[in-house]
DNA sequence: CCAAAAGTGTTAGTGATACACCCATGT
DNA sequence: ACATGGGTGTATCACTAACACTTTTGG
């Protein structure tokens, strides 16, 4: 059934997203060789002739970055017969969510370089990664609004306020503080827990952890 | 940078949905050989060295059926490594609209069985076609919501009730004429023209045709 | 007592829903 | 004149959006 004069390559890309200082972050790796030698990429690698993709995804994830996800969902596949100088590559992207205290230090790493970028301070990326993270975002900003995807960002237990600005660094845009929380109360995803957290000279914020019971909504989140 | 243990097959297939007798169609093949002879399957093959995937899927649908769609959009990429008996096939999937006064009698047939069968009445289906035909009508329906893709499956030239039941036959559900209505010019995507269109001993219907200046909405449409 | 973020309600406006009758036509 | 689908308006309800002050704490 296979046939030499089709070359082509099945691969993997994943786009990790987590939030820090208040930010909304992908993390990528500087790539060491030519094409595209010293430019920026998403991790990603090859698919093994017997996993699936997004078993494919989750060990390139765990062995590029050793990082074990909370969320991730297939994004776009793309295809363009020159997206890579080399040869015919298929990428079937995936993106991610990952809890910023979840992050373990990159054992994994194979001496390569890896950086948490800003979403909205990107540097020179190879190959089409600017299309792919545009995308990528404009997927998550969508999903925000009928999901509670967003919740896999935070930490378990989470003040309402950082819930907030989680959602504001991605959509990039500011919530009114009390319609928000009255919006989350009204949908009955989050519980809030005996503890509060202290970050200052002012009123601690109590800590809520998220009702799992509930992935989508007929009406809007934000 | 290609390697004997990677025996991949990278095709595309393609849902293909019109409306036709007030039912959501989608068009399938029969299948003459094994595996899974004498089965449906929606229409589709391999991925040639230097086109893209969407190009891929416009072939095919020339090729196979002779159709020329008026919208066609990637749906998913299914990759289980079990889901081709013969070996491993990764299926970059689309799905694609098309009104049913633009379907010529399919020539290119090469002696294949065609059909269009019933969204809501399915034969039994080869492969994980049944998985993809879900997958389409659920994401169909989400578009329908917040895009004007429906409008593809109309004839230019349409009236009211016709785009309402439209609506309806893909939602499954009924709807308010006079909200309908009230919704529709509300956002102000379709023109009146001079025609009407005679069916019966009743009045008349007005025909309108539909303003492409707008594609997805902030709001919903139904 | 001061600074800083946490927390809390009301009002006005907008959009969604529910609902019933007259109109234009062919037979 | 009648049967058939085409076409129209209003009232209620639910949700969204705008807006400012009090509370709790550490220093």
């Amino acid at each position: 059934m296979s046939d030499e004069k089709y070359k082509m390559i099945v691969a993997v890309d994943i786009v990790l997203f987590t939030i820090k200082e208040n930010d909304l972050k992908v993390l990528l790796i500087k790539r060491l060789h030519d094409p595209f030698k010293e430019m920026w990429a998403i991790p990603g690698g090859r698919v093994e002739q017997n996993e699936s993709l997004k078993a494919a995804a989750e060990r390139e994830l765990s062995e590029e970055v050793n990082v074990k996800v909370d969320y991730l969902e297939q994004l776009y596949t793309f295809g363009e017969p020159q997206r890579d100088p080399r040869g015919r590559v298929i990428s079937v992207v995936y993106y991610a969510l990952v809890s910023s205290d979840n992050i373990k230090p990159m054992a994994g790493s194979d001496a390569k370089e890896f950086r948490w970028h800003s979403m909205f301070k990107l540097p020179k990326l190879a190959f089409d990664h600017k299309e792919i993270l545009d995308y990528a975002l404009q997927r998550l900003r969508y999903k925000l609004g009928y999901t509670t995807v967003g919740f896999e960002l935070l930490q378990e237990k989470f003040t309402l306020t950082e819930l907030q600005k989680m959602y504001e660094t991605i959509l990039d845009k500011q919530l009114d503080k009390r319609n928000f929380r009255k919006k989350i109360f009204s949908l009955d995803i989050v519980n809030p827990t005996l503890d509060s957290r202290m970050e200052g000279p002012h009123r601690p914020a109590k800590l809520y952890t998220f009702k799992k019971k509930y992935l989508t909504f007929s009406s809007d989140i934000v």
